[in-house]
DNA sequence: ACCATTATTTAACTTTTGGTCAATAAGGGC
DNA sequence: GCCCTTATTGACCAAAAGTTAAATAATGGT
């Protein structure tokens, strides 16, 4: 035998106990909804994984994780968007225009490069996805490793054959290629250094120093790329 | 209702489909079948993450998964002892005496080193269990990276400014470490590549090329330390 | 102010999965 | 060859987690 509270009473109860504010169940609009839900999914996934649970997800939103399935019709189709999206939001087409520029030199243009590509994918949530991805399905990792190998690959080598003198008819050799992933991964482990396994590199974030570590580097590859393949013997 | 099959012919059926040769439950001692499920666990978590199901890392070993819990008292218990075996298993003293040995050049020192790094460390098991772990709750990562900052680093500087031939009485920079990391990230990023993103790098693992790139990234290294470190402005 | 639409919730189902425990049987020692 | 130890299993549990369907109620249009 139970007692059931008058429907308006209960409503008023549970208003004051989940949300302080607001009335207990507000509507959005589709469109504002799914993305509120995608840009939380993101932060979540990019925290707990793709194995992270809806209910979870959903707490913070302050939404049943029921509510998931108005907008996705299952998890995987939730991750696929998640993926999807960060992947779309983070590579910038400008960066083959940057490469191509004429009016810089090979070495400010890497340099602008690197740092904006740092500031773009070294994030939080980029890297960490983009991690979880790999370590899984490897859907968005192809597909970014693809860009990053048709798009900016070669514009830096041939960037890289500039500063050195060299013409850039002949297709890219491994071991050039290879010498520049050696930059563009030391590049890349400073997000790994900070995201995945957190650690505080230099103070806090502090930018200008991140840049002069980069250009550090940036200048040490151009300056070795010079001796390594001017030279004609290995 | 339902009819029963006699036991021993019931046994017999059952010895023929699950598995084709010896008795139908084979007795191991509790070192060797322990190990066996340590090895099998490594393997398994390596793949498939921490959340892999103890059902199915159990199953290639023809056991059932409640055979672990003779073994290890709960699942973090197995995952701790991954952890541990697979950490200790890796990380070995002899870098440093080879590191500190006098009777080679600092870059003889660095590249005798980071070849054998990189086969050590840079492998299936070691690379994706370090990241798994650095994405959830960083044990053995951070070990790791004591182990990095306390007995390796130290000594890479120390090699890189006797290559500059600097002293080594003052505290390692900043700078000097992020350009180090550089090139140390550069190298991890190999086995990334490899085995998180599932690239298919130069030919197939040939260790002679990977030898050759790992040296030009450590000449590059310690020639562009030289001209970085030793004059005396930024 | 009402109504139709549909965003949101509630309840429930199912499968998965870590974990327990009593029953079983392999194998070594006698 | 018997017996005792204990490695191994099978049945089972409860909580977790993805998914569904029906009920509820906010909101915009008229």
């Amino acid at each position: 035998m139970s007692f059931t509270l008058d429907p308006i009473f209960k409503n008023s109860i549970a208003t004051e106990v989940v949300e302080i504010a607001g009335p207990a169940r507000r509507r959005m609009s589709t469109t504002d909804r799914k993305r509120q839900i995608l840009d939380r999914a993101i932060q979540y996934f990019a925290k707990h994984g793709i194995d992270g649970q809806l209910r979870n997800l959903t707490k913070g939103l302050g939404v049943t994780h029921t509510l998931l399935y108005h907008y996705f019709p299952t998890k995987d189709a939730l991750i696929k968007a998640v993926y999807e999206d960060v992947f779309e939001s983070r590579w910038k087409p400008e960066w083959e225009l940057l490469l191509d520029d004429k009016n810089l030199t090979p070495e400010e243009k890497l340099n602008a490069f690197y740092i904006d590509y740092s500031n773009t994918v070294l994030t939080y949530d980029f890297v960490r996805i983009l991690i979880f991805s790999g370590l899984s399905d490897h859907s968005i990792s192809d597909r970014f490793f693809e860009l990053l190998r048709n798009r900016l690959l070669p514009r830096l080598i041939r960037e890289t054959r500039k500063h050195c003198g060299r013409s850039s008819r002949s297709k890219p050799s491994q071991r050039e290629l290879e010498f520049l992933m050696g930059l563009h991964g030391g590049i890349f482990y400073i997000g790994m250094r900070r995201w995945i396994y957190g650690q505080a590199i230099y103070d806090s974030g502090n930018p200008n120093t991140e840049q002069e570590i980069i250009q550090d580097r940036i200048s040490s590859y151009l300056t070795s790329a010079k001796t390594l393949f001017n030279t004609g013997k290995k």
